[in-house]
Order: C-alpha cells, then structure tokens, then sequence
DNA sequence: GTATTTTCGGAGTGACCACTCCGTTTCGAG
DNA sequence: CTCGAAACGGAGTGGTCACTCCGAAAATAC
C-alpha cells in the first residue's frame, strides 16, 4: 500500500504533465510539470522514471478517455449522427492538445507499450463508428477506415494552428460533406 | 565580391538545410546539418548567422516556390484542375518536409521577415487558384480561403504521418468532393 | 610566386534539460 | 506519542546544442 500523499502527488503530476505537453507539446520540461505541479523534480521521477513513461502515461490516460467516448456514441440510436459528432469532438478536443495530436500522427508507426493498446483501442472504436454510420446510410460505403482516421488525425493537427473555431467548423463541414452520401 | 568557394558552400548548405529540417522538423540540429554539407559548424553560422536565420532561409526558398508553382498554375485554361492539382501537388510535396508544415501551421501567426512575405505570396496566390475555380463552376461558391486553406494545412501536417500515398489520395479525394460542385 | 585578405574548421563556452543522490520531512502503525 | 519506513526537495551530473574564437588554409591580386 503506497501512501495517501504519494496517490495524490502521482495523479496531480499526471492531470498537470496533461496540460503542460498538451500546450508545449513533447519539448516542454519536466521541470515545468513539477514547478506547476507543486512538487519536486524528483518526486514526478519516482513517479515516472523517464519523460517518455510521463508521456506514455498522459498519452494512455487520452486515448483510454477517448476510446470510452467514442463506444458511449457507439450505441446511439442516430449512427449516422454519432459518427460525425465524435469526428467533431475528437478534433476540437485536440485543439488545446498537441502532443495528443503528434503522437496520434505516429501512432501507425512507433508506439509501443500501454498507449499503443489503447491508440489501437481508439483506432478500433472509431472503426465501429463508421462501419455503423455506413450501415445506416449516413456515411459513403466507398470509403474505408485508413482515409477516414487520416482525415480524422489531419484535422486535429491542423486544429491547433492559429485556426479559430470558426474557420475549423466550417473545414470539418467539407469533410463531412466529401463523406456524407449524396442525397 | 564574395569568393566563389563561399558562395558554393553557402548553396550548399541551403540545400542541405532543406533535406535535415525536411526530415527531421525544426528539432535538428545545426551540426547536422554542418556534417551533412560537409563543411564545419562556424561555416554555417558565418553565413546565416543563427539557427532560426537558417531556417527562415529554407522556408522562404520553399514558399517562394510553391508560390512560383501556384502562379503557373493559375494561368491554365482549366481553373478546376488547375486548383486541385495544386492543392494534390503540396501536400504530397510536404509529406517529406516537417518544418515546411510546421511552419505554415504557425504561418498565420507568427512568422516575421522575407519568410512571412513568401508565406503570405503563397497564401495570396491558392486565393486566386480558388477564385478562379469557383467562377469556373468547379468549386462550390459558398466555401471561403481561410477553410479551403486550413485543409491545405491539415493535409499537408497530415501527409507526414505514417500514412502512405495510397491513403492519402483517398483522402484528398474526400476533401476534393466536399470542395467539389453537386453535378 | 608572394602578399593580402577572405574563408574555413573544430575546439571551446554557456545554457538547458533529463535524470540521480542523499539529507530532511512527513506519514501512519502500534 | 514515538519511531521506522516511505516519500520528498533540490542541489548536483552528464550530455546535448546553439553559438564563438582564433590559428590554419586557400583564394584572388599583383
């Protein structure tokens, strides 16, 4: 049993390691994470040996959060609507979210570990969606999953640019409308 | 006059420069890219004297470029294929270039200098390849530069991913039916 | 061919950052 | 309350990287 005030230093170095690469992306410092978390650089080490545990963590943490959000929408009675609302959600969530986004674009390649199960969690969720959303007619059937989660990591690396919400609604109604059916 | 051998190390390490950023994003270091043009570290500092003077040096080369193309472009006798080829055209050219990507994400904020200048030449110059593919009925009217834009950058962050060429002409082409005009 | 001047190379320098060591503090069981 | 164990903080360490200094080398001028 580990003690109460360890438990409570490990999950506020996780929830503000969120926020910090979330802003700064992989190149923000450790040393920020605990300036921000109120601890010292030791204690975010013996929580997480190296950055990159940290990140993995933060990261798993993400897609675990993400993958449960995207099933909840899997049984929506509108499967059509359920897809592009999460497309949407995804995309605007990533917007605060950098490293998020840098770490879905490697998630083809180099992952390894818990966040890669959970990166291919999402991956598989997002796959449900669509197959549901094309069943229901709402989505064309001549488009497969590769394309649709490129689209999908596409949009939320371009979130984070200095685009406003605004112009990031109306590009996602492009997309939306490149894979809806024609009437 | 400056002495011919300098002039041709000072091409050279353009060249180079383009290649390891393109490869490695903004994270590479000046050494290599010293190591790989085969002269010494001072050398290139002598001749762009920081780091982010280098780098604001191949980003204008490539803006300038792309613009070059754009503008050849937009004298073509069809508007519409000239817009699509265009937008195909950069973003599989910035599948193996990071900082170009990078950069042009940041491009609406931040960039100062002749890179900004080229920035905004590039961004002028879509302007037009749109406008003119919209009043020659290829491309709906009712989508704006800022949005088509945004999906250029998306595309082209995206591009770098893992993802390959297959994939990502099957997501153009769902980018291209949303821009597309209802036969 | 020699003198002069430009350019070169690579060993330094300082700042930064991931990660470690250890004396001190705090928790909680008895 | 007391005491041992668990956890903590922050000064230190090694490595990396942007950038500088200066003696050697090479190019043009004559």
């Amino acid at each position: 049993m580990s003690r109460s005030d360890a438990q409570a230093n490990r999950a506020k170095i996780l929830v503000v390691a969120e926020e910090v690469f979330g802003a700064g992306g992989e190149g923000a410092s450790t040393e920020e994470v605990a300036r921000r978390a109120g601890v010292g650089i030791a204690t975010v080490f013996r929580h997480y040996p190296t950055k990159a545990a940290l990140l993995e963590a933060v990261l798993t943490e993400r897609f675990t959060r993400l993958a449960g959000r995207a099933k909840a929408e899997a049984g929506a009675q509108d499967p059509g609507r359920a897809f592009f609302d999460f497309f949407a959600y995804m995309v605007a969530d990533s917007a605060s979210k950098i490293a998020i986004a840098e770490a879905l674009a490697e998630a083809g390649g180099a992952l390894d570990g818990p966040a890669a199960v959970a990166s291919r969690e999402l991956h598989d969720t997002v796959g449900v969606l669509l197959a549901q959303a094309q069943a229901a007619g709402a989505v064309r059937t001549d488009v497969d999953l590769p394309e649709v989660y490129a689209l999908l990591i596409g949009a939320s690396r371009a979130a984070y640019a200095g685009v406003g919400p605004e112009v990031r609604d109306r590009s996602l109604k492009i997309i939306f409308d490149g894979l809806a059916t024609r009437p």
